[in-house]
DNA sequence: TAAACTCATGTGATTGTATAACATTACATC
DNA sequence: GATGTAATGTTATACAATCACATGAGTTTA
């Protein structure tokens, strides 16, 4: 299975969204909005939590909770379920990680602070996990649900296939 | 919780799609419609499937593996997980059922036979499940997907809110 | 400062969901 | 009837999620 990179402390490029990009420095500023975020709203970003959140930064996949808490009890912290259960919700509580139902397993907000319902791409193949372009899906959701009487309160998007990467390799 | 209807043997009506219907009628017609469909592309429609199959048609709510493996053991069938699993993968893979990611349970597909990618609408009060309106919803997201070289192969559209009867007993 | 309160963290235990591995049986075909 | 394949059955286990309860860190208030 393919990594976008070994996520050291040197700073490092690879395909994410599809597109190159300076991976550390994206953890990095995530990890920043998260702290302003967090400072703003007077909730309490502490050890652990920031410590998950860094854990999911670290690849653009999905992780499940059990992958999270056995980072987490290498990091020091407890090494019990709950441990990860309770910082992953606050991650998820709080808009700066996602739930992906298909795979039971979390994703790192790409769009963090902004309130937003996602949608996801997941590749098959290499596991990679893409947030974006949900506004107008919903809305088309919205009006045929609103015809049947029916109220969405949430979203759940999340399409399966292959990124355009894998599909170049596939062909080469 | 409501329930649509007790399923007996004599007719019954209730709602279901946010609409009434005779759900013994319904079921049956279900079941008929497997039956054909399996005899025409010769699969083996055999006992525990078909009645995993009317299990699932009982209710239009989706049902966790192990309360469908419990109804089975119930008809004399097998007590493992494994029993249950197959009979609904069965059902899942001909599209006589789908797979509710959101709550990890299965729900009998209201349109079988015909090839579809659905989307479902989940009452978080009544827990009703229904089929729907994927059609335009897929477009965008492939129009979507197509822009960043990502290729859809499967999509999940699952929207949680408010039923139209839910609604109006809250407001009456 | 101490008491009281709140929230966060830690643990063990349990429940629910899903699959692996393997033996046995039913069925079709030759 | 022998053979190959698909289906069924079992035990055991992995993975996902929650419960219940003890401890500890941080405020708030008297």
């Amino acid at each position: 299975m393919a990594r976008p990179n070994d996520a050291g402390t040197e700073k490092s490029s690879s395909i994410v969204g599809f597109e190159a990009h300076d991976h550390t420095a994206c953890v990095q500023t995530a990890l920043r909005i998260a702290d302003e975020h967090c400072a703003a709203k007077g909730l309490r970003f502490t050890s652990v939590r920031r410590k998950a959140l860094e854990i999911l930064l670290q690849e653009h996949r999905a992780l499940g909770a059990y992958d999270v808490l056995e980072s987490l009890h290498a990091a020091g912290f407890g090494s019990q379920p709950p441990v990860a259960y309770r910082a992953i919700d606050f991650l998820v509580d709080n808009g700066f990680a996602h739930k992906i139902e298909k795979l039971n397993a979390f994703v790192a907000c790409s769009k963090p602070g902004a309130a937003h319902s996602p949608a996801f791409m997941i590749c098959r193949t290499c596991d990679l996990v893409v947030e974006g372009m949900s506004g107008p899906a919903r809305s088309v959701l919205g009006k045929a649900a609103n015809e049947v009487g029916f109220t969405i309160e949430k979203s759940i998007i999340e399409v399966e296939g292959i990124c355009c990467s894998c599909a170049e390799q596939a062909s080469a």
